[in-house]
DNA sequence: AAGTGGTCTAGACCACCAC
DNA sequence: TGGTGGTCTAGACCACTTG
């Protein structure tokens, strides 16, 4: 696509005053030949290629990286997405298990845990008396070595003693619950919506601050009905597809 | 808040090279007595009393935005945002009752109707043969006057022969289904992701084009398993929790 | 009619990342 | 170390909204 031409866009904007640069830059990514880590040039290769300004540039890669398009590790450049994964976190108790299932490779990185009494808040959401000793483990997921969301467990530490020791790289923590302390999890409450990123997370996820993003609460039990986890995951807002099955718990 | 200050932040950033103006403009918003409309005061208003560049202001605004803090209606002005709708789509099968009930007002604006063959992927969604009679029938749904998410309904014809002579301004199709056809709606399947809104769904929700949003599809039966109708949805990002309870469907 | 937000320019400096 | 993205400036013009 040749856009040696007028800064000003030559065909009208489809819609009224709005931007054609979106467009048009959509287009150039998707039949230019891009590296096999799906790198875009640079902003400033764009500017020229264009003849527009990098503001304007920069603007147009705001909405295609809002579109789910292209992404950026912060400072360090623009990408093509990878698709979104397929995440039902109504039913799949194990995000392990489901990355694989869908052909992709999971990963954990333990950033913090430690043991606490629950506060009001927490002690509220999970349902039991406040002070209740909990375990707080801070991970960060990915999906195909691309950081993807970032979880907070408070688990009921009554529940399965010890767990910290079992908590490592890359452990499914499902399994742990499973193998170590014979419990079977069950979803109860789900509650997500869109919001901005910001540090600390956005930083642990090498996002920009301010970045689009999706935050997720779950209340997990056991079969008998007991709690025993209350997560809190912020999301990359372009790497799922939240699916739910009425019905149907397979 | 005096912000008669310096240009540069006279305060370290708290996070390596991050911005501070998106923070000091939250704070600033909260401390000013805003009309009752909640709008905000003017971009080149806030650009004076900090002392900086307007497109300065305007990057903070876009990640206050994206938080869910303030809005705004395109080329209109900028608002503080109303408290988040809760969502149930995997159990709700009224928008309008659901507004009502938590004591919001919803609207309805009727964009089109009309009849025509399923698309092989319409149809695929619905599970009906190719070119079966369909009637399109795209809404405007609003809380409190703000328009929340565009929706597009595809129904079989079949199960409510005349339907598009009841779909008007302010009416809930649910009730029309129950109480002209007798149909007793069941949800089955719900699907979502983060996205951008671009024209022409931006444009009839009076978003710039490019704002970050929710898009979701969600497939109904009546009770006996048939299909009746399925949905694409797309929401302000800001509009909406969603919640999803397993098991107890009331 | 005045003021608003939307778009855009043509520069600048910085910290950090990749080669 | 050269190039990258992140931040910021100080303007401009336009179309539309608001009072």
């Amino acid at each position: 696509m040749a856009l040696d031409e007028p800064a000003l866009p030559d065909v009208a904007s489809p819609d009224g005053t709005a931007s054609v640069w979106p467009d048009r830059i959509r287009s150039m990514l998707l039949e230019l030949k891009l590296r096999d880590d799906g790198r875009l040039p640079s902003e400033r290769w764009l500017t020229e290629q264009c003849n527009i300004s990098r503001m304007t540039v920069r603007k147009a890669l705001w909405q295609l990286e809002a579109e789910g398009l292209i992404h950026r590790f912060d400072r360090s450049g623009w990408f093509l997405s990878p698709p979104r994964f397929r995440y039902a976190p109504a039913h799949d108790v194990s995000f392990t298990a489901a990355v694989k299932a869908q052909g992709r490779v999971p990963g954990s990185v333990v950033l913090q845990k430690e043991e606490l009494p629950a506060s009001s808040e927490i002690a509220a959401d999970l349902g039991v008396p406040e002070e209740e000793p909990i375990y707080r483990i801070r991970r960060l997921r990915l999906i195909d070595a691309r950081p993807a969301f970032l979880e907070l467990s408070h688990v009921v530490a009554a529940r399965c003693p010890g767990l910290l020791a079992h908590v490592d790289e890359d452990v499914s923590l499902a399994t742990v619950y499973q193998r170590h302390y014979g419990l079977v999890l069950k979803r109860r409450q789900v509650a997500m919506h869109p919001t901005a990123l910001l540090n600390p997370h956005a930083r642990d996820l090498r996002l920009a601050p301010g970045t689009p993003g999706l935050f997720l609460k779950r209340l997990t039990h056991d079969d008998a009905g007991q709690p025993v986890t209350f997560d809190q995951e912020y999301w990359r807002h372009d790497a799922l597809i939240v699916e739910v099955t009425v019905g149907a718990q397979a």
